[in-house]
DNA sequence: CTTCAGATGCTCT
DNA sequence: GAGCATCTGAAGA
């Protein structure tokens, strides 16, 4: 089933955990593309000194972090990489998930199969093409979404990805600005899912 | 394996 | 004008 409102509209740190192990899709010239999550970061407004939307600040970029959940938000960051997040929790809590990992699965470009070509949220946008036209979507249907299943997507299941994972939590990445927000343990990796932290 | 510099443009002050 | 939720390639250990 592709991911509902309902699914996004909950604690960001739980969301952001449950999000592991499903499959990103992005539907481009009418091909799937799909990548299984194997890593992502949470972001909390309201008392996360490294979220966009820190203490509700509200600006045109920001914007779609106030809206339902399940919305897309993609923004550019240091002039050449997008990052693709989902928003979290009821309207007006600005809250998102970035993914920033997946492991290739379904029509993906062929320089972005294999090991460390979709870890990284920059590489992701890239091989996803995903860029600011797939800002502020509503991504609980096509043609930006996450769905559970492979069958979802019309493809047969894999072999062991039904298989259990492990998970774990660390600090995120590049927010050395975050004063004390650095060291929440907000950003989650499927170890058997190619996901690592140092 | 590691560190390091540079690319590049939008957003907010 | 400063800074940024990044990545790559080159060079060193």
């Amino acid at each position: 089933m592709i991911l509902q409102q309902a699914f996004y509209r909950r604690d960001t740190v739980t969301v952001a955990r449950d999000l592991l192990g499903h499959y990103l899709v992005h539907v481009v010239d009418g091909l799937p593309r799909v990548g299984r999550i194997c890593e992502t970061e949470a972001y909390i407004g309201r008392m996360d000194k490294a979220c966009h939307a820190y203490g509700y600040k509200r600006t045109k970029r920001t914007e779609p972090l106030f809206a339902a959940p399940g919305t897309s938000y993609v923004y550019l960051i240091y002039g050449m990489y997008h990052c693709l997040n989902f928003v979290t929790e009821p309207e007006e809590e600005p809250c998102a998930v970035l993914i920033r990992g997946v492991s290739p699965r379904l029509n993906l470009p062929p320089e972005f199969w294999g090991r460390n070509r979709l870890n990284g949220p920059g590489k992701l946008c890239k091989g996803f093409s995903i860029d600011k036209s797939c800002n502020s979507l509503d991504a609980t249907r096509p043609p930006l979404y996450v769905c559970t299943d492979l069958a979802d997507v019309g493809a047969a299941p894999l072999p062991g990805d039904d298989a259990p994972f492990s998970v774990q939590a660390g600090p995120r990445i590049g927010i050395a600005y975050a004063e004390e927000a650095q060291e929440f343990p907000w950003r989650f990796c499927a170890l058997d899912l190619g996901g690592t932290i140092h």
